[in-house]
DNA sequence: TATGAATGAGGCTTCATTCAT
DNA sequence: CATGAATGAAGCCTCATTCAT
């Protein structure tokens, strides 16, 4: 399973090759069959596994025990380091967005699952509003969009950036750097309540 | 060509099939060996054009006369536009990375096409500086990532976000709150200077 | 063991699933195996059980006590509305001559299962021309397969028949027109003797 | 062609071996593949064949200047001797009832394809008529159950039956023996106009 | 007697690619 | 420059059967 979870990440649903999971594995292919029914059953159960795991560990963050700012400091480097060293769970959910999340959304399980997630940033941020120390009315889903979204694609474009870009994005330093500019960015924006117009205001 | 690009954008690069792009063009499956050599090679050329449209896009937005926020904003609207009319373009680069970039390493071409990104980020960002409407001291590169992360993602993993979330992120709707967030999220971490100590300051 | 004779009856002895048979039965498919040996094995035992069938409600007939014109149409009549509502043993022994009857030719005591049909053939026959009401001398295993085509024909083959022809044949209207027909046949045959020599007489 | 039409003959559908039949080809078993889509495309093609090959030969009866006794007599005669000499059409026919006719429905140019052998019937039974050496009214449709029934089951049947009565139905002093009885019989009752009133007007 | 787990062999099919014209 | 026909390799999957308990 774990080696079936590694061959989808590294390949894609159909760059996969079930004979290869077989063959890494101490049971035989056949019996992948006998378990999961067919490839597809095989990637469902890798898919929702992966999605388990995240969400263990999100459980063990303990949020509701530290300010505010610092709470929403801890989710944000959590997230950072979370899909930083789990690229497996990044490429496989890339491979499932290239497959229009098909399967995923045959997964009913899957579905409420995450929620969790909102309900954690939405505490957090009322607090943040209570304690004044957050100002920007924002909604837990887009907060996570921002957040996911930086943290995620370091991790799922880091080839073509660096193919591009001639960084290394998995660098100590990079990662570093990048860690605390998320937190200010995010900070930055719940803290204020600036709103800046944009082109829009400018004749277009 | 046009044929090609939307196979491979819609199904990756092994999940494209030469057969499915033979019958969808006029001309004969075998014209693709004489033109491309293989499959490798009509790929290599399809992330070319996609890259060669985007670039061409670029060009146009003539920065260099707005004021640093009102070009910043811009810029980030031009991106968020055209990541999200544009997914074609986003799924071919989500399925290259699952490839490790490995084609797009090979197309020496690419390699500095994207690099005009940066120059003009670096410019604005000069101009804000200079203008004191920016304080944040920031990487050209580290800001391209956080604007193309947010942009991105809300097109590449739309699929599994919306299963999850069950929310349509392309609607009208959403689209405009999420245009105004990722402005105002970037200005107002370019425009205030503090520094969120994050989950470090916390014993650990 | 019903649940092998559907299964057999509806997919041929190769078009079987023994995996089907189990999943359909109470027990486990490893009892089959346990009983029966392997899928020959039950599929033998199915065979044999559906000419045990026949044979049972073959001797209820109760031929003697009838006139031999009536006998023979209650004979034609027992088998023409035994074949059209047992397709189950109409279709197990197609698919038996499919397999050139290698199992039925296992199977010793299959073999003078059946002969009592000609028995009882031969002694309507025999009562039939003492008393003056046949006069065609027949041998009872060619009447018999006169009789058992017209009405095995009828069901066995219904599928392709009503495709080409457009006709339902276990429609009631055209079953008791068809039943009718078989009688008149067979008796107009018994009771004539004239000759038709046919196409031999004509220049060839 | 003709090796997949022996091959399905031979096994049914399901028993046939796509490997075998590419083995006795020359071309090999990917062209299959190329020119049938799939195993059924095969399939449905030799079943095609096999109707079409009986329809040339029906064409060449020339029944129209016969008497219509004689006529009649020849278009069995005919039908017993294609019978006989063709068990692979009777094999592929009893293969398509096992399988509800399927294939053959999915292909509309079999469905027109019969119907002449309605038409010739129905002309010589309208010529006899005429003539006054027919006197049974019958549907074109039933008498060729009748014809086709007895020619067909004597071959489809033939390996049960031996098996079961211990006979050998194609050799020439049988074959001969059954092909006057059917002449007989279809005559018989043609020529007559008598009605048997059956198992009916028994007390039941 | 009963059973869930396991399996080697072989089935159908699809793939990217090339040959002959 | 263009094309229909051809192909070896490999993919996914299913089969009847047996093993360990």
């Amino acid at each position: 399973m774990r080696v079936a979870r590694a061959e989808f990440a590294e390949k894609g649903f159909s760059g996969a090759r079930i004979d290869e999971i077989g063959a890494r594995t101490k049971t035989a292919k056949r019996m992948i069959y006998y378990y999961f029914g067919n490839k597809e059953g095989l990637y469902v159960a890798a898919l929702e596994q992966a999605y388990a795991d995240i969400r263990a560990m999100e459980t063990t963050l303990d949020l509701e025990h530290l300010a505010p700012d610092v709470a929403m400091c801890r989710l944000i480097d959590f997230t950072f380091d979370y899909e930083q060293s789990n690229d497996d769970f990044v490429r496989i959910i890339s491979s499932e967005n290239i497959n229009y999340a098909q399967y995923l959304k045959q997964s009913p399980n899957l579905r409420d699952l995450n929620s969790n997630i909102l309900v954690s940033l939405s505490r957090v941020l009322e607090r943040g509003y209570a304690a004044g120390v957050f100002r920007r009315i924002v909604e837990p889903l887009d907060l996570h969009l921002v957040i996911i979204s930086i943290c995620y694609n370091r991790v799922s474009n880091r080839h073509t950036f660096s193919a591009i870009f001639d960084c290394d994005l998995a660098s100590p330093v990079v990662s570093e750097r990048h860690k605390r500019m998320i937190r200010n960015t995010v900070l930055s924006y719940l803290c204020s309540d600036e709103v800046h117009p944009g082109v829009d205001s400018v004749e277009k």
